[in-house]
DNA sequence: ATACACGGTGTATGCCGTACGCTGTCTGCG
DNA sequence: CGCAGACAGCGTACGGCATACACCGTGTAT
């Protein structure tokens, strides 16, 4: 699917990784890989991964939308290097010592990557991901963390494939959350929601629904967002998600020293 | 962003909940909600996502592109509906006693709910997500298998969350990986990598490409696939995921009894 | 000096979602 | 019983999108 140049790489990872040898005829570039992508970044960060169309990111850099393709050879091969872009992380982080607490600021790391640039998500992360330089960087200084951990290297890539995995889902669910306040559902909707969800058929869900909806006559008067996802902050569910991952992790290894 | 009827709901919702009053005067109806979905989800699973527009759909039922628009006010809402038909998990699923191989055969079944229909997974999923029936039936069902678990219904929902976006994330990542054979890069490739993923630059994941990319001389002949993300494959990436949280889950536990 | 590789542009094509207005049909009200 | 009006399905049209292609001018390797 995704093209390959003829050294078997995905023209997208060769761009990233700057082994693009640069043309040596013709006349000189008044554009580059670099600042397409930065261009493409802001208008995403701006205004969505709707407003990121070759038109716009061309006009932004005051040329005409052909002479991208100079670079990039389609748009979803700009896309998967923005994505990689997006998704650098420091490149001298300072993580604790001990693995829990490195592995969990090594989460927030990524966490915050995804949140400050949360459109990531939209962008199908195809099998090239995985072999673009910023995810790979990502990945080693997670397996730092893990590095003196008594466990097979198979065991702690599936971790930190995992930890992140979490993360980016935990930003997903919060950015469609806050898309419209909450899961902004006014005492109405509410009601009629009740009258579907009921403890016959939703035995054990019903539960969370039941004590709002009833609160919610014709009196109140305001429009209430009333349910809340179960009133668990999607802050808290990162926290949960990680916490019994990092628990479980650390008696599989307890188990395997004895 | 996403409409909502007087009632405070989106369309979508009403619209999956059967909540729709049929309109009383006029033609009889030549389609229906249900026929319309299940024409988009025949051309997902046929085609994938990218073959379901608005044409397409209507050309297999055999009406107008604009006919869909009298039950469905826009593509994304066509796409809600499909997404949460989708995932219907079995209504009389019969699961394990014990609530670690419950959780386990739960997970398993969301799995396989994504498993049979990938490109769900390429739809956004808003917050109506949450609301839509399927959805709710499978998270009472997961809050089934820990109804009898001392734990808060808050730490019950977000157990339940994790597994089923760790679910999500792996039938991803697979998806991903056997779009093109593995990570397919060819001997000729994996070298190119090799002069960037250097020990020095990556010290902890360098070793995973030196190994392969050394034995990848001018003679090996064959162009293999040299890079296997780690040679450990998604189903044991998802087992060992489930067995973090699973292990995590009943040490929380254990503390909280004390 | 010159051939030609290459950069930037303009034009054109085909597909998409969907707004709008038309025609014909069925129903609840008078 | 009849008719106004709500509604189904359709045809047309529009604007936006990614991108193929032909063109011209530029600068370097020969």
């Amino acid at each position: 699917m995704a093209e390959k140049s003829e050294t078997g790489l995905p023209r997208a990872v060769m761009i990233a990784w700057g082994m693009e040898e640069a043309p040596q005829r013709g006349p000189s570039r008044g554009l580059s890989h670099e600042r397409i992508v930065a261009a493409g970044i802001e208008l995403a960060d701006a205004e969505g991964l709707g407003a990121v169309t070759m038109q716009a990111v061309a006009r932004s850099l005051g040329f005409t939308t052909m002479s991208l393709y100079r670079y990039v050879s389609s748009k979803d091969e700009l896309l998967l290097l923005m994505q990689d872009a997006a998704l650098r992380l420091p490149e001298r982080a300072r993580l604790p010592e001990g693995w829990r607490e490195g592995l969990r600021a090594w989460a927030e790391l990524v966490r915050d990557a995804y949140r400050s640039h949360p459109w990531v998500l939209g962008i199908p992360r195809g099998q090239s991901s995985v072999l673009m330089p910023n995810s790979m960087w990502a990945a080693d200084l997670g397996l730092g963390v893990l590095a003196d951990l008594e466990l097979d290297m198979e065991a702690k890539v599936g971790t930190i494939l995992v930890v992140s995995q979490l993360a980016a889902s935990m930003v997903e669910l919060e950015e469609d959350l806050a898309a419209e306040g909450l899961l902004a559902t006014t005492a109405a909707g509410s009601a009629l929601l009740g009258e579907v969800i009921t403890p016959e058929r939703f035995p054990h869900i019903a539960g969370l629904f039941a004590t709002n909806a009833r609160a919610g006559g014709e009196e109140s008067g305001e429009d209430l967002p009333v349910i809340d996802g179960g009133t668990l902050g999607v802050d808290d569910e990162f926290g949960l998600g990680l916490s019994l991952i990092i628990d479980g992790l650390e008696r599989r290894v307890a188990r395997s020293r004895v």
